[in-house]
DNA sequence: ATTTCTGCAAACGATTTGCACAGGG
DNA sequence: CCCTGTGCAAATCGTTTGCAGAAAT
């Protein structure tokens, strides 16, 4: 991510807190810029690690209570593949209608972006007499690489 | 839903758990009894309740146990709105490709289908270099009724 | 007879929360 | 100063699991 949209992600943050009467702090900053520091998913767990790394204080507690924060925000997207755990994506504010393939073989999360589907959702939306607010598109699928060699590119990485 | 695709259900599930060494027991009956028995959408725990009035020795483990085992067999769909219990949806049988929007004012789920979304995600799928295996797409949108109106005809619903 | 199923209740694990103190405005 | 934020540890709650007896094949 560039140091651009990294420090607009903190003007945009720091306004919002601002906006709703809550604080600015230190164990905040530490999980912004953890959380914003990565164009990778992570879990809140990890997020907590990540935190800690910034600033040691950091605990378990407030990477919960700070999460609901960010996701208000619009900054971060929870995602929720079905496991028992909640994903965060934050990449949404560089790919604002990007969509998710995720891999059945090698489980890895492959990120997708495409106007015809942002366009469809759209118009399937006002058809049904709704205005449309928030879209997820999740796809399952098979990797080609993985079927015909057994194994793929991607099969290093574990799951997310 | 239909006898007929009713009976199918059964038949397709009893030749499932016939191939795969399964035992065919009255709990296991009940419960698809009450898993196909309606067009609703369902929790683990409302599935129970509705088990429970076809068979009263059916135990929440039971429910627990044998609902992965329906979702396995494909007529079963696990889904997910972000929410912190499970959603089953018994339609799939009858509409295979089908989606959902859920209304973000009257918290009521919609679903639709789409022939051009199917399309549409086939083609970005195999683009990508993968297989289409399962799509899901949720869309969260306001009510326009509920906007013009402060209220709308399917507000009374409380949201599943 | 053998093996899978079941109910019960205890265990689990991610997330939430009550509390008393710390720290931002 | 006042009020929000924090860490800690305990609580919550949907879901899973170990066990001993029940039922299917």
């Amino acid at each position: 991510m560039s140091t651009v949209s990294r420090d607009s992600v903190r003007e945009v943050l720091h306004a919002f807190l601002a906006g709703k009467g809550l604080r600015k702090t230190s164990q905040r900053d530490a999980i912004i810029e953890a959380a914003f520091g990565t164009n990778e998913h992570y879990t809140a767990e990890e997020l907590l690690t990540m935190s800690r790394s910034i600033d040691t204080s950091v605990s378990r507690a407030t990477v919960y209570r700070t999460l609901p924060i960010l996701v208000e925000s619009g900054l971060l997207r929870e995602l929720d593949f079905g496991g028992d755990t909640k994903i965060y994506d934050p990449n949404f504010l560089e790919h604002p209608t990007h969509n998710h393939l995720v891999c059945v073989d090698c489980k890895k999360i492959v990120e997708f972006e495409d106007p015809n589907m942002e366009l469809l959702e759209n118009c399937i939306t006002r058809r049904l007499g709704f205005t449309p607010a928030n879209k997820r598109v999740t796809i399952e699928a098979h990797c080609d690489e993985f079927q015909s060699l057994g194994t793929c590119s991607r099969a290093a990485n574990t799951a997310k």
